[in-house]
RNA sequence: GGAGGGGUUCCCGAGUGGCCAAAGGGGGCGGACUGUAAAUCCGUUAUCAGCGAUUUCGAAGGUUCGAAUCCUUCUCCCUCCA
């Protein structure tokens, strides 16, 4: 029987850990219960988050219990880790709401019934800390001048670093010390930009309670180019379906660059690794296969089989041979809109493809827009009920973007 | 609290009275080439009913025929001093 720790390094999660040995021990041997913590800042989890959700599920197969905590508290605060700049304060009924959707997502993904797995939120204790209390037991374990040598600290030192968000790491370690006393929490996991709150964590279990806890981070998501994964111009991938669509998400991976592939298929598919390992082989156009597996699988694994099939059904449809299908973004519209006929650009705002109608007279000039499989031309065209096909009419924005307007009564 | 520097279009960053809707780069978008990839090349990138109009250069006023550029106040940020 392999060691989850065995399988995480395998498929290349794990970039850095406290203590090696001790760990994969303790893995092999015991029930672990480990957290990781999610802010609250937006209210879905998005793709660069799933990570943690795969490795999560990875080590709840195994029989580990996860805590998956909820940052309400944290999120008060702003890591400064990875950032340049303070982040957008939230208000505290953004907040819990933010923090309610997060943990429906986690619910879909692992079992958190307080049996095999936990949610918490640190809200509960974090916002009840007293100052002077809180400062003279927890504070004076810090030493400032090595907070300050922290990595997470470092560019911020240059640009401007709030006594704020200087707080975080201190809250963090703190989340772990009480999870440890609360749930026996042994490990806390995290993106690699995590590094150094975790160890502060470490730390601070050691020299309070005499324990001997553990950290180990993951990759990041990044692309080939160093950049993160998962950002669009519309925004970071969603994990929720009203945010970004199924079929989005597929295409999103159905795109990674080739040279992305087989990092994307080891760490968002549970395919086994010769598997991944043969469709990371593939060369030249042959790479398409291997894309659409992972586009289907991690698909597959957010929104369930069904969803996948479709995102995978429409693509093949749309981009083999122009067919139509039923899960590609469509909108649908009364007729009584097309009797008196709408002009193309009203109807492109309307169903967001272009944010301004001069952007639609660009796209048109530049030959990028065909509806019903024709050629737009003219910016001033209007359309009418003729203009569709069993109520039905597509949209295609340059090579890869597809709309379908349906008509009801 | 004192002294100095700065806030420019999605981002970085030029521009210091008219030639500025604002250089250059990045990113985005469209096209060509391809494999729904990358790289490359071309075009484009404030808004609006069309060569015209309207709104932009932290905010509000002012000077001027005319301001992103000058003046006043406010505001935010950075650096040095306390």
């Amino acid at each position: 029987m392999k060691n989850v720790y065995d399988v995480l390094l395998e498929r290349g999660y794990i970039e850095q850990i406290t203590h090696e040995e001790e760990v994969k021990e303790l893995l092999s041997k015991e029930r672990v219960t480990f957290y990781i913590g999610f802010d609250p800042t937006a209210d879905s989890l998005h793709l660069g988050h799933f990570i943690q959700i795969m490795v999560m599920m990875h080590m709840q197969k195994f029989g580990h219990k996860p805590i998956a905590l909820v940052g309400g508290g944290t999120a008060k605060i702003g890591d400064p880790s990875g950032r340049t700049d303070m982040r957008q304060m939230l208000s505290n009924e953004d907040l819990i709401h933010n923090g309610n959707m997060l943990r429906k997502q986690m619910e879909k993904y692992l079992v958190l019934d307080g049996e095999n797995g936990y949610v918490a939120n640190n809200a509960d204790w974090l916002d009840q800390l007293e100052y002077v209390p809180f400062i003279r037991e927890i504070g004076s374990k810090f030493s400032v001048n090595r907070m300050l040598t922290a990595e997470c600290f470092k560019q911020r030192l240059e640009k401007g670093l709030s006594f704020l968000e200087f707080n975080y790491m201190i809250m963090q370690a703190y989340d772990f010390l009480e999870l440890e006393r609360r749930f026996g929490c042994q490990m806390q996991l995290g993106g690699n930009d995590q590094w150094s709150n975790i160890i502060a964590g470490v730390d601070l279990v050691r020299r309070m309670d005499s324990k001997s806890v553990f950290g180990l981070t993951f990759k990041l998501l990044l692309t080939s180019e160093g950049t993160k994964m998962g950002k669009t111009a519309k925004g970071a991938i969603w994990i929720d379906s009203s945010k970004t669509s199924p079929y989005e998400m597929f295409q999103y991976l159905r795109n990674v660059e080739d040279a992305d592939v087989e990092n994307c298929l080891r760490l968002l598919t549970f395919l086994p690794m010769d598997e991944v390992k043969a469709l990371s082989a593939l060369e030249g156009s042959e790479i398409n296969k291997a894309k659409e597996v992972l586009a289907f699988e991690f698909t597959k694994i957010v929104h369930g089989e069904e969803e996948a099939q479709k995102a995978l059904d429409a693509a093949r449809a749309l981009f083999a041979g122009g067919g139509d299908s039923d899960s590609i973004p469509t909108t649908e519209f009364s007729k009584e809109k097309f009797e008196v006929g709408l002009p193309i650009l009203d109807l492109l705002m309307e169903i967001g493809l272009i944010p301004s109608k001069a952007e639609g007279k660009r796209l048109i000039q530049q030959n990028g827009l065909i509806v019903q499989d024709v050629l737009v031309s003219d910016f001033a065209q209007v359309l009418t009920l003729s203009d569709f096909k069993e109520d039905v009419l597509m949209i295609r924005k340059g090579k890869k973007v597809f709309h379908r307007i349906q008509l009801k009564d």
